[in-house]
DNA sequence: GATGAATGAGCTTTCATTCAT
DNA sequence: GATGAATGAAAGCTCATTCAT
């Protein structure tokens, strides 16, 4: 048995009920009927109900994080990189909205009742981005005035905020695709060393 | 007493109790004791929990709307209009620390448990970017392949979540209205009809 | 102003509540609306929710019991007597649908919560009945083997059945006043001296 | 263990709470702490405390018509099979005081909160009596001209009040048999065919 | 006397967590 | 390891009562 096939039950689960009724309305008892496992199952898996969400986090997303830096690591051109992390990050979002949902939400609620979590997985994942930019600024291609540290953030922000109302409203005028190309174009307009 | 003079001190208090521990892990006596009346007042004047937090975003983005569209209308130029925008939104969040941590903490919760809720001033907001990006493709300043669909989304996102993490660690390398100035130029840089 | 016309309105008011939502569901609220008064103004003539109840039987019965009597006395025959007790408890359950609710369920109730309460008032009416009974009995017209203790409260009982069953389910195949017929018919073929 | 052995003694405990305090005094934890269980419990068992008061009607009337009709089925006289009515009625009050308690004020309450609720086990119960009144009426036995509607009501009722009171003044004069056999006697003889 | 806004005690119900089997 | 019945703390909300105006 891998690090337990319950393990996994119960996370997946738990991504579907978070995502379904948010961290707060979801019970235990729903993730633990959604896993076909007894209720105090659950605990022999996790400290407590937080456990699993914080798991969640850290799990999933070092997953994520691991296959958008492999794509990424096959290119050589930063404005190709850029393009990359938009569409990857994108289409993530699409093939596993519960997740996205979950994370997008719950991002924002943990630090209010986690104050001792440092969300390090998360900030690994939007330091992909700030690497890229540096990277680009090192080799010219980047305006040197931009500061990474911002430019992550805004880069983060606008793919996720953009995804978000794209879940909520699913009848969109435009694909995500369309959406995460858009995003780059502006990004990279915005961001390139102007040579003429 | 001016209309409601409890009414007022409530939502006040609410917006600080909510900011520190979210919305769920709110108590209504913590609301109460801030406001410094008693319990069963807040009913007097709120139908429940969640009628308070949708007050909240009613009452004070629709402020905030007012202020924000009265400065861009001072305005003619398309590229100062979201520079403002873009300032306005991070000294508001600068200023108004705790309603923002609520605005932006349960603007994602909210749909998970008020389903039926419209949040139409929060569209209402953003839709001043899509207006100002029309406006500017019009008068041939910005492309005309951009989507103001998906670029005031971004344009939100991209402020939101800068100011989101601003917040989280105040200690940081760049001030709110650095970062306002760093969004609108990489924006306006993406979005600008290239003339040459 | 008589014994206070708002000590009258009010006692009216609570009648028509109590009625329509039983005691404990009743709100001091809706009394005040339904009597046109605020709040507060109840405690000026009660001291709480449950003297306003004991007031109704108090009050009210009181009025009954004089008027039954005045027409009882006017008869000789114990025969006729139960018949018009019958007949006058039917008649006042019809026209005062309301109170004979009120009267009907807090009376079972009250007990639970009064237990200090001794209803003196229904005591000293269902007496009429065991009066007419020991008349009957001297006279020689009833069973000496009737014990009046237990008739008028069987036939109380009896009539108050019927009348609660009637107003629960208005669409009877009988008239209130022939029930009140077949039970007075019944009890006297029950308790007359057979003299063949 | 018996089917649920908690079932049971929750309904046995809320008997004893409801008859002492009537059943909107009375508190969860009351019952949770006469049957020796924990307050959330007894949510494992009913769905809130309306339907604990349900049950009681369904399953303890239940057994008791059951009883109550087995007598009944061994007697041919139409005559006995009423005054077994009365007599068992009576002491299934004295043996089971607290549960008749509840039912008698209950009774009258159920429909003002629960006006869904249609109490067909009571139903059922009163209308043994008029299936003996309709017996005897086609034997030649009762007189055609008693309406077996009313006159189960106006039996149900004489029975009940006389119980009730007996119940609030065990001091009493008579003992509860004495009583069955006082108003078996008096409608025997006001429905009985006169064939002199 | 009259008002009705304000109070705060009190209670039903939920659900994360435990633990005997 | 697995179960799920049992626990009991916790909190939203109601409403009888008070009292400043």
């Amino acid at each position: 048995m891998r690090i337990s096939d319950k393990h996994n039950k119960i996370i997946q689960a738990a991504i579907k009920v978070f995502a379904q009724k948010g961290f707060f309305s979801a019970r235990i008892s729903d993730i633990a009927k959604k896993a076909k496992v007894a209720d105090g199952t659950i605990y022999l898996y996790f400290n407590n109900k937080y456990d699993i969400l914080i798991s969640i986090f850290e799990e999933e997303i070092g997953k994520i994080i691991v296959e958008v830096k492999r794509l990424i690591d096959q290119e050589e051109d930063p404005r190709k990189m850029l393009e990359i992390f938009a569409m990857e990050h994108m289409r993530m979002i699409k093939d596993r909205r519960n997740l996205a949902e979950v994370l997008q939400m719950e991002l924002r609620q943990s630090n209010k009742f986690m104050k001792e979590y440092r969300n390090t997985k998360f900030i690994e994942y939007i330091d992909i981005v700030s690497m890229i930019i540096h990277k680009g600024q090192k080799m010219s291609i980047f305006r040197k005035d931009v500061m990474p540290g911002v430019a992550k953030r805004a880069m983060f922000g606008a793919l996720d905020e953009t995804a978000r109302l794209w879940i909520l409203s699913p009848d969109n005028q435009y694909t995500i695709e369309e959406a995460a190309k858009q995003i780059s174009m502006i990004f990279l307009g915005g961001i390139e060393q102007n040579n003429s």
